[in-house]
DNA sequence: TAGGTATACTGATCATACCAGTTCGCGTCA
DNA sequence: TGACGCGAACTGGTATGATCAGTATACCTA
C-alpha cells in the first residue's frame, strides 16, 4: 500500500509556487518578463528542467508565453484563458461519450435560458441597439455558412454580454465552440437561415420589451428547434 | 512583426498529439499503463525531454497520473477533473481582482437560482428524501464549524444532484470551494447555523412542493442574507 | 542616417549520467 | 515447504553539458 497522503512534491513544483509567486505578488507585473532559464537555475539553485518543467506547467495554464528565442512574457488572467486552459480536455471528454454531450447540451440549454432572462430584465437600451446590430450583421452573412455561424454564436454571447459579467461571456463562448465542433445544435444549413433569424428578431423583441418569461419561451423554442433536427431526443429538464 | 500563423510547433507537441490519441483512440484504456519514458523514446524517435514535456503536459490535463518508480497510469476525465485542472488558475484570478470575485458570486447566484428551479421540476421522492438526510446530517454537525460548512456545501450538491447532470455537480463544487477560499459567502459563524438551517428547510419544502418560483425565491433570499453579513454590495441581476 | 550583418542572447533538443522510488523474483532461513 | 527479506532491474526525477535554432541588438558599412 503506497502512502497516498505523503506525498514527494517534486523540485519543479517548488519552482513553480515561487514564480507563481513571483507574478501573482505583483514583482512581475503583466507584460513583463522573466528571467532567462539559465539566470533562474542559478539563482534557485536547481537544474535546468526543473526550470523548464515549472515554465512549461505555468505556460499551459496560461500564465506565461514562452516563445523560441525570446524571454517568457506574463499574460494576464481572463475567464477565457481559464477556459481555454480546459478547451482540449473539455473535447476529449466530450469525445469519450454521448452521454456528455448531452449533459454539455443541457448545460447550454439551462444557460441560455437563465442568461436571456437576466437580459430582458437588466437590458439598456444600448444593449438592445447592440443586438440589433448583431442580427443585421448575421443576415448580411446568409450564404456564407461559415460566417452565418460565427455571427450566431455571436449573437448569443452579445446576450451574455449585457449581464456585464465576462465569466458568463466565457462560458458562453466555450459552450458554443464546444458544440459546434461536435456538429450538433446551433449548426444551420441553407435554407434555414430565415428561421433562424426570425427567431432571434422575436427574442430581441422580447428583451427589449423587459419581457423575461417571454424572452425566455422564446429562447427555448428557438434552442429546441435547433435540437429536435437531430432526431427527437427526449432530453430531461 | 512575428508571424503569428505560422508557428512552429513543438517536437514535444507532437509526441502530446500521438499520446493523447493513444489515449483518446482506447488503445490505452482506462487505468492501463503507458510505456516508459525510456521505450517511447526509442519508438518515437525522440529524446527523453520531449517525451517528459509531453507526459508532464498530458498529467497538467488530468489524462494521467505519474508517480515516481511507477509507469504513468490513464485516467478517466470527468467534468470534476476538468475544473480541478482549472482550480489554482482560478484562484489565481479571484485574486487578481476584487471585480473577479464579484462576478465569481454573481454567477454563483445565477446558478443556484436555475438549479433550484430545475430541482423543484423534477425532483422525485427519493430526491427529496436526499435532501432532508443531507439536512439532518448538516444539524449533527453544529458546533462544529468546518464540518458544518462542509455539509452546507454538500447540501447545494445535492440539489444539483437532482439534474443528473455531472456537469452541474462539478460546477457547483468547483465555486463553492472557490468561494470559501476567498471565506465570503456560504460562511457560517457560530450562532447562525439554526438561520441556515431553516432557509435550507424552506428550499427542501418548495422543492418537495414543485414549487419552482417559490423554490427559487428561497434561494435568493438565503443567498443574499449570508452576501448581505459582508456590508450591502449593491450587486448588479 | 539607413540598412544590413554579426554576435550575443534566448529557448529547444539531445545525450549521458546518476539519484530515488517501486516492483518482483530469487535465495535464504525457519 | 513456505514465508520473509534483500537486491537487481525496472520506473520516473534531476543535473550537466553540448548543440541547434530562433530573436534582438549593437555595431559597422554604405
Amino acid at each position: 500500500m503506497t502512502n497516498d497522503h505523503i506525498v514527494r512534491r517534486k523540485l519543479s513544483d517548488e519552482v513553480f509556487d515561487r514564480l507563481a509567486g513571483m507574478i501573482t505578488s505583483g514583482e512581475i507585473g503583466t507584460g513583463e518578463t522573466l528571467p532567462s532559464e539559465r539566470v533562474l537555475m542559478e539563482r534557485f539553485g536547481v537544474g535546468r528542467p526543473a526550470i523548464r518543467e515549472a515554465m512549461q506547467a505555468l505556460a499551459n495554464l496560461g500564465l506565461i508565453q514562452i516563445s523560441h528565442g525570446e524571454r517568457a512574457k506574463v499574460r494576464e488572467i481572463t475567464a477565457r484563458s481559464l477556459v481555454r486552459q480546459v478547451d482540449l480536455a473539455a473535447q476529449l471528454l466530450l469525445n469519450a461519450s454521448p452521454t456528455n454531450l448531452d449533459h454539455l447540451k443541457q448545460a447550454r440549454r439551462f444557460f441560455e435560458r437563465g442568461m436571456v432572462r437576466s437580459a430582458a430584465e437588466q437590458a439598456t437600451p444600448e444593449d438592445i441597439v447592440q443586438l440589433r446590430d448583431a442580427l443585421a450583421a448575421q443576415r448580411r452573412e446568409i450564404g456564407n455558412v461559415p460566417a452565418f455561424i460565427r455571427a450566431d454564436m455571436l449573437f448569443h454571447r452579445q446576450i451574455t454580454r449585457i449581464s456585464g459579467n465576462p465569466i458568463f461571456e466565457a462560458v458562453s463562448e466555450a459552450m458554443l465552440s464546444w458544440l459546434q465542433a461536435h456538429r450538433t445544435d446551433l449548426l444551420i444549413w441553407p435554407g434555414n437561415e430565415e428561421v433562424t433569424l426570425r427567431e432571434h428578431a422575436e427574442i430581441i423583441d422580447r428583451i427589449a420589451a423587459h419581457d423575461a418569461e417571454g424572452a425566455e419561451a422564446a429562447m427555448v423554442r428557438h434552442l429546441d428547434r435547433s435540437a429536435d433536427l437531430y432526431g427527437p431526443r427526449p432530453t430531461a429538464g
